[in-house]
DNA sequence: TTGTATGCGTTATCAG
DNA sequence: CTGATAACGCATACAA
């Protein structure tokens, strides 16, 4: 009948047990001391703080969200965490969070959904209190699973009539960035989206094509876009090198899913010696904190990072009856890579 | 005698119990068809697997920990999440932690020695197996609190006999970095340097003064050194300016303690018209993959982020009886912002 | 090969 | 205001 019982590594920590019996008091008055300070007396409170300093002791989070069902841990699923962009959201998201006092479990799904169901079932297995989701694709599947659990999700960058979402306008953040670069003159202008799996992507193409529209231009002849696998500097590189290398007419600008792919873009242009803006202009998207410290600086399509991060959570804490959706405008920001005269350091707005 | 037990959110949530019942078998063989699937018969196996499946069964990750007593996580601290030295870091981490399927709890502590204490307790709280630590400050406190718990350590850029660590060779970076701006001619060089709690800081410090002395000058003469609060781009600006305000020989050359900061010296040089490196000169820290995308490519000393974090990850998971202690060493990396000649677009090694 | 029984550390109920 | 005690869901020793 022996049990091994306990692992290794709490091998001599104290338990509420050991703080009682040092305090001369029961387990439920440490407990609430602990949980429900008010409503111990003043000089016991006083005595079991210091049995709980004595014999440094920790609570145990396992146990604690054993008995009462819910922990408080919050899990988030980011695209890409090498990406500036999902580390201001992630600060938006702790800044909510902390008011709360939750904690924040992130992982980086690298736009793969098996990456993204592992992360889900580890969410679950851990009882967190809510997810915070990017999907890496339909998000219908990761969202049955959530809801089959109970735990409740607010979607980033996709909607759902199921549960909330924070989003952006990104139909209207591409139309914007092709507005420009037609209203500068560029009449073949080369569109390097990420997968179409993903909502942000279908959106910014979308944007892409009213824009071309509303300047009473065809889009099929104005607009090549290409989709990349993924959307990172190494994609974004090879991406415009293949299709620079496809024969026809070249493309005079460059719009990107967002800023990390510019990178790789602006990286390939530099590579065959065309010139930012002159010969080719480039907009980006995101308007990470480095877009405008780029040997050209960027223009890019801001998008309120932090904001997204807060209201997410916001949404997901305060749980309200009906699903609500949140969507922010961005705004394109103009800055030497897209404006074709003056000096290249200027720098303008923001 | 009413207890409420069990929380809301796992209100039908499915129980080993329930899977047993359903696969008519004792929870024991649920629980060994998860644990030690080679003990069960392949018929019970899949009538047990199936119900499983048919229930949407989630281990509860709580009440296994609190019955085996250690979990599957690891905590790690980080300086600046915003950094991407430190998602570099991260990848390298994650993709050690994922052979042993551990997954990472991440916490930014902003340099702030108080919120590292707090993130501590949690981790603590958690019961993680170990943690990965770049210390804000002396590493004597939290060491000790870990130790105190028996919760494994391995520190990140600090040293100690009491647990193992990886570091890089900072004096060695440094010196190499200043030995650079030293053969360039720059006899006035600016050191812009985090706080003097970190010990990577100390050592750049400490690097720079034996550059300039290997070169047979006075370092008093030629170093003026800045410490920052902080090391964000924000300080570094506000920085150099303070330090170009200040009355007397203005510096031809900035090193400085990481690329973040750099960018934001780059950004004070360039409001005040001076140009780069014409007028000034300068060197970052950590090579970061933007550096060599900024306006004027950035001399950066490289550090090998992703085998920093893999072999932290190594140490701490081998726990070898003595404490090891790992250091790499960095490289120049030498780019248009401290090479005098040449178009400034101009791109060379790496 | 499978079932029975027990305890991990905590919290909440209820009685004193 | 405090104490005794039963669960929370799971993994294990041991019996069958």
């Amino acid at each position: 009948m022996m049990l091994t019982g306990g692992g290794d590594l709490a091998e001599n920590r104290a338990r509420i047990r050991d703080v009682a019996a040092r305090a001369g008091v029961s387990t439920a008055t440490v407990s609430n001391t602990l949980n429900h300070p008010e409503q111990v007396a003043g000089a016991t409170r006083a005595r079991v703080e210091q049995a709980m300093a004595e014999l440094n002791f920790v609570k145990n989070a396992s146990a604690r969200q054993l008995r009462v069902g819910r922990s408080l841990m919050v899990g988030a699923i980011v695209l890409d965490i090498s990406n500036p962009f999902y580390t201001a959201l992630i600060r938006g998201i702790e800044d909510r969070l902390a008011a709360d006092d939750c904690t924040l479990l992130i992982c980086s799904s690298d736009e793969d959904p098996e990456r993204e169901a592992r992360f889900m079932r580890l969410f679950a297995e851990q009882g967190v209190r809510g997810v915070l989701l990017t999907p890496s694709g339909d998000p219908a599947e990761p969202l049955s699973y959530l809801s089959r659990l109970g735990i409740p999700v607010v979607l980033l960058d996709a909607e759902s009539d199921q549960v909330s979402s924070v989003s952006v306008d990104h139909v209207a953040g591409a139309r914007q960035a092709v507005s420009h670069l037609l209203d500068q003159g560029h009449r073949r202008i080369a569109f390097m989206n990420g997968p179409p799996d993903l909502r942000q992507c279908r959106d910014r193409a979308q944007g892409a094509w009213e824009a071309v529209l509303a300047h009473g231009l065809d889009p099929a002849a104005v607009l090549v876009s290409q989709s990349l696998a993924s959307m990172s500097a190494a994609t974004g590189q090879a991406g415009l090198a293949n299709l620079l290398d496809q024969p026809g007419p070249k493309p005079t600008a460059v719009f990107c899913v967002n800023d990390v792919v510019a990178m790789g873009v602006i990286r390939e242009l530099r590579s065959r010696h065309l010139a930012l803006p002159q010969d080719v202009a480039v907009v980006g998207y995101d308007d990470i904190p480095f877009a405008e410290e780029l040997i050209t600086p960027l223009s890019s399509v801001r998008q309120p990072m932090h904001d997204l991060g807060w209201s997410a959570v916001d949404l997901l804490l305060t749980e309200p009856d009906q699903p609500r959706h949140i969507t922010f405008t961005p705004q394109l920001v103009v800055r030497a890579s897209s404006r074709p005269f003056g000096p290249a350091g200027d720098r303008t707005q923001v």
